[in-house]
DNA sequence: GATGAATGAGTGTTCATTCAT
DNA sequence: CATGAATGAACACTCATTCAT
């Protein structure tokens, strides 16, 4: 039997992501990515049961690599703010090395395909760094609030701040990063 | 010459809206939004060039009439701090009454539409309050860095935090919005 | 606004009837019944909300016909003999110049699609008939059995003899019918 | 009698069978009657040219064991009455316990693929007691008409009346057999 | 101005069949 | 012999848009 073609799928995976990209999510056919991958529409559905699955595993993958890559290397054995501080920096590398990526989450984040999922994203993702900020309440240098308020000033700029399109007059260089973590960490801390 | 029936524009612009609610952006299609609005398909290529054209200019009608709510009844005699304030809660007042209005930016901001307009939205509607940002930052209130990254400390939160899907352990009541409103102070004050 | 053309429909009608005479039900797609009448595929789905819809429609518009010609000027102050004899007649007239109209049926009601009908087929085209099979039971004219089991003496054998493919040795001229008539008479007959 | 099928080619027969039994002929690919028969959809090619022999061949080897069972056990010393009276009910019997093997018959008769073969299915399973009906004619016991006109009398109704779905009113026991199979002598003799 | 009819191009998905091992 | 991978063509159906009235 003809033995299944690793980079057969792993064409597909990156189709998907340059496609999506390129023209977005919507417009994105399962026949355009079969084409862009130089595969056969059918092909796509050997590694995937539908066009559903083939996106929400692309998504999975990715939020997978994601959160490896920000939560890797990071030294628990300092002081809370220079341990966000470093994972604000590995998030921000991570975004620029990967902007495919990150175009990609955030067309699939507001996509109907989003509700298939528990909308456990951001604990997935910021799981671990959820509960040092629950430590950093208990230690009283964060202030005792709702954790979802302090996800949207210690998290979600890093996202709007990486979105070119929002943020064109910022550039991401260590000085301005450095700033903006500044600011999160006024926001939160007590 | 029989004039354009205000009231079939109207119906339009309120079909829209409330199919993009109900089903979702990409689901909405031509054809069906004539039909919530009780009118032809045909008729709506005489309001509107295309389906594009549908779409962008009901969403620049929304951002039109959110900037004006906003800032309507803003008294700027008052400190720095307080007029934001009040700005914080006139905002969360629309989204709460606007509901609609405020899912169907939502999609809209992360459709392949938006990229047909200039990245001028934040201007758009906080435009009068940038400069008031502005002149915050000339009068040592506020910390004197890039205008991008004050508007991701101060405006963007009031989206994320209206956003039942991003934070859905968070309610909407005054006492919240003023414990969010002092940490965004926080951020963003020298 | 443009108005319904009757040709269109008519002209779909035709080609579906035409092309499952030729090719066959399974084979005959949405597609090339559209090729054969001439018409867009989208065009179809104005008039039959799908392809279940189409088939189903042709099939009963067929069946009124059939009826409608069975029990046309059926005589019937006459002996129950003649009266069934008669309807013998008129239904091998009506299969003999709407061969195409048997074939489709006949298809039709070996297909999936048939089990979305009432099981009346029967019931609804030889329904005035039947009610006099029971008066010539009541008579004691014809044996006193199960109306199933009339059916399948009286009636049937007229779908058989008509079908060419089934009965290529026997050919439907008068005396034949006649013959054949005589046979199903002695089956049912006291 | 059978009581391992560790052939592959039984395998095959066997799941086309009952596949399309459950979902009918028409929803029966090459892929779900491999997967039914554990084996590789190449494997069915292996045996079978295409899915048209494998069908039409499917349906060969039925026929052949029906006649077989048919004529089994078959009394001809008797009168000639009594022989298809016998025939009848052997072949009551059969489609009771071999309902599968009915079902693919009616369906695969009223499917293109019947066209693919010689119009002998009557010859075939009938054909020896075809012999003995020429002998009743010669005798002059049965009606001297054409032979299809007997068959039609004399065979068809078994078919017919063994459709659950034709004749839903009528049970197959043995009074209502005999019965029947009066009423087709009746239509036969002379 | 307003409409429903009409459409070609596209959608996601399955098919019978062949390929390479 | 036997296989799972691979595929182009086809499937039923919907789309944004234009046509004819």
């Amino acid at each position: 039997m003809r033995v299944k073609d690793e980079n057969k799928q792993e064409a597909i995976f990156r189709a998907t992501i340059k496609l999506v990209n390129e023209i977005g999510l919507v417009a994105s056919s399962v026949a355009k990515i079969a084409r862009e991958a130089r595969v056969s529409p059918a092909t796509i559905y050997i590694y995937y049961q539908n066009k559903e699955d083939l996106l929400v595993s692309t998504y999975l993958r990715i939020k997978r690599e994601m959160g490896q890559a920000m939560l890797q290397n990071l030294n628990t054995d300092q002081p809370l703010r220079d341990i966000f501080r470093q994972a604000w920096f590995a998030m921000f590398d991570f975004f620029k090395s990967h902007q495919d990526y990150f175009r990609f989450v955030d067309q699939f984040s507001n996509s109907p395909f989003i509700s298939k999922l528990e909308t456990k994203e951001v604990e997935d993702a910021f799981g671990p760094l959820m509960a040092l900020v629950q430590k950093g309440i208990e230690q009283k240098i964060i202030k005792n609030v709702n954790l979802n308020l302090l996800a949207v000033f210690l998290f979600y700029p890093i996202y709007t701040l990486s979105n070119a399109r929002l943020c064109p007059n910022w550039k991401l260089d260590e000085a301005n990063i450095d700033q903006a973590f500044s600011m999160a960490w006024d926001a939160i801390k007590l």
